[in-house]
RNA sequence: GGUCUCAUAGCUCAACCGGAUAGAGCAGCUGCCUUCUAAGCAGCAGGUUCCAGGUUCGAGUCCUGGUGGGAUCACCA
């Protein structure tokens, strides 16, 4: 049991004993005393006050008389304002840090038994990961890891957008203007290599728009031209769709690499299972560069026509019904969802169906009991719906069902859009991210004198921490900005700030070493300093932070919990001196630097993000 | 138009589900390296939390109505 939850409970029966009043622990707030205050913990008093019908400052006195005379480790009360602070004995503080450190599964839950799947990344494979993508990965995986270190076994899967219409104009620009390249003779990574047909097949297909446009003999067009309402540009871009599905010469070479694609066409199948190929090979070079993987790939290419017998069975259940086209529906209505198609009239799935069906082999893999899609936040209606319909299927997992939804990454000139050629790509960024961090350590390190690959090593981790802690600081829901120029920083709360942090507790390690500190001699230690009691009770703080982290699916928890540490540590650092003083708070100091070494090397795990030895 | 969502310092973000005087970082200014790594520390300055009401001991947080951004409302995925 906890201190707070202690407090909780004696809360509960203080007023209980007190004033005859019956309260749900759940009801009793309690917080980290504020700074300008004296205390450690600080309980609200006026939902008590307003029961015991007495003054708020009265019962906080007599609450706190009951709390210091019934727990031991409270020593101190004081009550401003309806707060009752309470303070609790160094000793009990010194006493924490001694339990944490014979405690190697600090902040680690026991195993809970349940299974959670983690859906996440899940790119088209007609073109390389961007910024976006990042954002998705980073989330995907710290969810993972708290969810991991909050007692779930998490799987970590994505679902491949490998078919379709994108991937066949690639295809098609390839045999149209690729005279037998490939990444290899090109020297390009494959994802690169696919992604530039993929734009060439654009900039073709504009092309040869304009130039019908231009022609002399149009036929009729759907949409009418109200030059008061749209310009030249938007009345063109309206009938793009609609060009390439019934003029375009492109449009029909891709629509018909996706019908021969449908019939299995030998040929187009196994170029179509070349290009892909090459894409995962620059998948799979970025992912190990961003430190992920995954334990389970499913592919759109198999999952695509699922779900039609999940939808039959509903059918039979009348949770579906059939219209007289013979397409399949679900009403929605009351809970305010409208009707939504799951099955096409000639009884092909819809996105929607294979969701459902996707869902269903993955119980059938793992027999999940969660399952959280890391999907961007234009898709909360899609996922709402499908959330509602596996609750009406009985799904066993319905409940489990989490969509960790997130903002879109912004530029500071607006949107990124593949189309304008304004995305980041997530290649050149974390290129660029290392460089910069080469150049911020030759200028501030002391990793000169280094072997090469060391030095190398220490690059890579400070860059991408710069990177992943700039993402995955930002609260998920949020859109955020991401400005290239300035957004990488290396001081203030980034990732190598809090990496800085624990370089130094490393140093003192291996002074401590050297020294042959023992670290028994820290239970003789005296006295306690402001900054190491800070120190100490943010420690205490960090299993109900993954817990809450877990609860929330919100790595940014964490995030700013290990900054607070780390900033706690930096001010340590510059108030106390650690060695050449008594061996009792030599020892001490060495302990505690471990402590927060291990803490921060731990918290920061959980967000993907590596700790070098030395920079 | 319906639905969903967001709005906090010049900029980028917090505020642990309703708690005390709204906090950090960046940018700006002032100090601190002969001593464990100054990627640091201490300090100054910066706010009508978009607006108007409401709920209550207490509202950035909840409710209503506005304003402004974004998303979504396909037999696309």
């Amino acid at each position: 049991m906890t201190v707070v939850d202690e407090i909780k409970s004696s809360v509960v029966k203080g007023v209980e004993d007190l004033y005859g009043i019956k309260v749900d622990p759940e009801k009793v707030i309690t917080s980290l005393t504020r700074k300008e205050f004296t205390g450690d913990y600080t309980v609200v008093v006026f939902p008590f006050s307003k029961m015991a019908k007495k003054k708020p400052d009265e019962v906080g006195v007599e609450m706190g008389k009951y709390l210091v005379d019934n727990i031991d480790q409270i020593n101190d009360s004081n009550v401003i304002k309806g707060f009752l602070n309470l303070s609790l004995s160094d000793t009990y503080w010194k006493n924490f840090l001694f339990n944490i450190a014979n405690d190697s599964k600090y902040g680690k839950f026991d195993k809970n038994g349940k299974t959670v799947l983690v859906e996440f990344s899940s790119p088209n494979t007609n073109k390389p990961l961007h910024l976006g993508h990042i954002r998705n990965i980073l989330l995907g995986w710290s969810a993972a890891k708290i969810l991991e270190a909050a007692g779930y076994d998490a799987k970590k899967v994505q679902i491949v957008n490998d078919r379709g219409i994108a991937i066949c104009k690639s295809m098609v620009a390839w045999q149209l203007f690729g005279e037998g390249a490939t990444p290899a003779s090109t020297n390009t990574k494959g994802d690169h290599f696919i992604g530039k047909y993929y734009v060439q097949f654009e900039t073709a297909f504009k092309e040869e728009y304009k130039t019908w446009q231009n022609s002399a003999d149009l036929p009729a067009l759907p949409f009418e031209h109200d030059p008061e309402k749209m310009t030249e540009d938007e009345f063109w871009k309206k009938h793009k769709n609609w060009y390439f599905n019934n003029h375009s010469k492109l449009g029909a070479s891709a629509k018909e690499m996706l019908l021969k694609w449908e019939a299995n066409d030998e040929a187009t199948r196994s170029l179509w299972k070349q290009m892909n190929g090459w894409v995962y090979e620059g998948f799979d070079e970025t992912y190990e560069k961003l430190g992920v993987n995954f334990d389970k790939l499913y592919f759109e290419s198999d999952t695509y026509i699922l779900g039609k017998d999940i939808i039959e069975e509903g059918l039979k259940k009348n949770i579906f019904y059939r219209k007289e086209d013979s397409s399949v529906w679900i009403d929605l209505e009351d809970a305010k969802l409208d009707h939504k198609l799951v099955l096409r009239s000639d009884g092909t799935s819809v996105y929607m169906t294979q969701d459902i069906g996707t869902a269903n082999v993955r119980h059938q893999d793992y027999g999940m009991d969660k399952m959280v899609y890391v999907v961007a936040d234009e898709q909360d209606y899609h996922f709402k719906v499908l959330f509602e319909i596996m609750k009406r299927m009985g799904a066993p997992y319905a409940d489990g069902l989490f969509h960790l939804s997130y903002g879109m990454v912004d530029l500071p000139t607006g949107k990124m859009k593949s189309r304008e050629g304004t995305v980041i790509d997530a290649d050149d960024l974390v290129k660029e991210v290392i460089e910069e961090a080469r150049l911020k350590c030759l200028e501030l390190g002391e990793v000169g004198n280094l072997p090469i690959d060391q030095q190398q090593e220490i690059f890579y981790k400070v860059g991408m921490s710069a990177l992943k802690y700039f993402i995955v600081k930002v609260n998920p829901k949020k859109r955020m900005v991401f400005d290239p120029k300035e957004s990488v920083d290396f001081q203030g709360q980034t990732g190598p700030y809090i990496q800085y942090a624990f370089v130094r507790t490393n140093g003192v390690g291996n002074t401590a070493k050297k020294d042959e500190v023992n670290l028994e001699d820290a239970k003789a230690y005296k006295g306690l300093e402001p900054s190491e009691r800070e120190l100490i009770l943010q420690l205490s703080e960090y299993p109900h932070l993954v817990q809450l982290a877990a609860k929330e699916l919100d790595p940014s928890i964490i995030a700013a919990y290990c900054y607070n540490i780390a900033k706690l540590y930096s001010k340590f650092w510059n108030d106390c001196k650690i060695f050449g003083l008594d061996k009792e708070t030599v020892a001490f100091r060495v302990l505690l630097s471990q402590q927060v070494g291990t803490i921060l090397k731990s918290g920061m795990e959980l967000l993907g993000i590596e700790m070098p030895e030395q920079m």
